[in-house]
DNA sequence: CCCTGATTCGC
DNA sequence: GCGAATCAGG
């Protein structure tokens, strides 16, 4: 693939939208991230919002410093290009069914929780890598689906969000915002 | 380990 | 001009 005018232009459009580099790449296909990087520093586009200044220990005479700023002369604006769908027919709510005794997260009342995020986690779930207990490293997905009874039971194992012990769909329930529970009377 | 952008340098 | 390899950071 080359970088053709119609291409170098949804690079701008997306780069200036503040999608990542990689994201770019995917869009546009047939390249790598590295390869939407170069062009844009080869477009003269690299800060799009201030990037910080890059301290090069390397023996790099100062330049003349440089007072020239690129321009925008494309007021583009409204745009809308893409969202997230989720075209889930929700078959079949899965419940995970967790035994007390284990250290693993607590499984809120589907009842509680938004459709989104069930249609989201049962999407993940058709994907989830089926880990073992065994095979759970400190950046796959923990989130315990089926019942450890039975054969039927792994764990999501898809790559974490940063931080958190599971992907993103699962920390989508896992994390409730506490909304609508004043089911206090019990 | 996953990701991000930045830079270098052979092609 | 191109982009893989590499670097630097989160």
């Amino acid at each position: 693939m080359s970088w053709t005018d119609e291409r170098v232009e949804t690079l701008k459009r997306m780069w200036n939208e503040g999608q990542s580099a990689s994201q770019i790449a995917k869009e546009l296909g047939g390249v790598t991230r590295n390869a939407v990087i170069g062009k844009v520093h080869r477009l003269g586009l690299s800060n799009r919002a201030g990037v910080a200044p890059t301290p090069q220990p390397t023996a790099k005479p100062a330049e003349a410093p440089a007072t020239e700023a690129a321009a925008q002369p494309e007021p583009e604006a409204t745009d809308q290009p893409e969202q997230e769908k989720a075209p889930i027919p929700m078959s079949q709510a899965r419940r995970a069914i967790i035994p007390a005794g284990q250290p693993l997260p607590p499984q809120p009342s589907a009842n509680e929780i938004s459709p989104e995020a069930l249609a989201k986690v049962s999407e993940v779930e058709k994907g989830a890598k089926k880990l073992s207990l065994m095979e759970l490293t400190e950046r796959t997905c923990k989130w315990p689906v089926g019942d450890p009874a039975t054969d039927d039971f792994w764990f999501c194992g898809l790559p974490v969000q940063q931080g958190k012990p599971y992907c993103e769909a699962h920390v989508g329930v896992a994390f409730q915002p506490m909304s609508s529970r004043r089911d206090r009377r019990r």
